[in-house]
DNA sequence: ATTAATCTTGACCGTTCGGTCAGGTTTATT
DNA sequence: AATAAACCTGACCGAACGGTCAAGATTAAT
């Protein structure tokens, strides 16, 4: 096996070695998240990736056997930078910061990983074929025990009723359209993106209309 | 010139002979809306198309000349439903009627046609390369209007102030997320589509917190 | 009945795709 | 210094892609 790694756990000088190895594998998937962002899947090949990184095709083949197994690790990558921006919802106690937070930080990762964004949006618009079983397990999970907590908001009377699963469609909705809708906002914007200010007015105008429209706020 | 069609505008009988043309190239139109939203530009290839639609490939080609010249014909008919459906905004003179109005239109539209709005999702994902002409002119033109109007209920004093550009992004995301995310939300969902009884929910309650987010509602 | 236009199709073409591999180079181990 | 492990890469492969074309079948026009 060419790319079996356990044997450089062995001694103390193969953490030395491994660093070509973590070098070229994150130069590797930096391009390739540029490559399947911009073309999708299908559209993506291994010679533009290579290009991009700056190494020979077959050098790929070396760190990543297939294109799909390197597709997989992009798409690892993405879910875990999303469960982590999730865990915003949490810090809070009271509805209105905890949403608020939580919308605030899906926004903020639109606006700074607008690719992973576009990739995880075309992986889902294609029927989600790679990440089905992250979707029925660890996201269904993760949505469980949020729709318990706005649901407890809900019989407190702090928000008034509502479907909290939908509610999360929502924010979900929302916060990733200003990633993956980015070239329609721009073509609508005087063919430029969002100014930083122009985003900041749209994050806080965000959440003030989901907040008010939840009954969260007057 | 094998496919111009100004020859057939000459007697009246040709519209009969016109018959199998039409026939077939809606066939070879629904086929393709089937299989471009399913794989994207990319993962689409016309030996898909042509089984799908019942035709050897060869046929394609002879109605429509490129794979590119088929995909716009697509992007054409999606952008026609599109405005189509976008007229709704313009029925009726109060805010909360038309913002009602309109959200319920592109809730239906998703619901029906989600196909068409993957095709259009995945086009502007990519970049909008096929469609920018459209979207700078057409759709800019659209919206402006529309800016006009929310501007109008603003400065009366009918709904709050904000960004109506913004808004608009707002129920576009949600509205379109339903069609778009759909294999995500089935995931979320027990493995199942929405029930009529469940989208109906979610139509009425994107509907309630909009309006009422915009101040429109009590 | 004849002619012309339109439609149909299997076979084929050049290109590009993901992937392989042998053999050379560099780095680590003893 | 010698050996081994890891890394690198140009050249190559079969498959699938979009597209073409000549020749036959069908339909319309006279």
């Amino acid at each position: 096996m060419k790319n079996d790694l356990s044997k450089y756990k062995k001694t103390a000088k193969s953490v030395r070695k491994n660093q070509i190895r973590i070098n070229n594998e994150r130069r590797i998937l930096a391009a390739a998240v540029k490559i399947f962002a911009g073309y999708g899947y299908q559209g993506a090949t291994m010679r533009k990736i290579a290009e991009e990184a700056g190494v020979p095709k077959a050098n790929l083949h070396y760190y990543f056997q297939t294109k799909e197994q390197l597709y997989r690790q992009v798409l690892d990558g993405i879910f875990k930078d999303w469960l982590a921006a999730a865990n915003t919802f949490d810090e809070c106690e009271e509805p209105v910061e905890a949403l608020r937070g939580y919308i605030e930080t899906k926004m903020d990762l639109s606006r700074k990983r607008p690719l992973e964004s576009r990739i995880w949006a075309e992986e889902i618009l294609r029927g989600a074929p790679l990440i089905q079983d992250q979707l029925e397990q660890t996201l269904a999970a993760w949505l469980d025990t949020r729709v318990k907590r706005i649901t407890d908001w809900i019989n407190k009377g702090t928000i008034q009723a509502m479907n909290p699963r939908i509610l999360m469609y929502m924010i979900w909705a929302v916060t990733q359209h200003f990633a993956d809708f980015e070239s329609q906002i721009r073509a609508l914007n005087q063919q430029q993106n969002l100014s930083d200010e122009q985003f900041a007015e749209a994050k806080t105008q965000v959440v003030q209309t989901i907040l008010k429209g939840i009954g969260a706020l007057d």
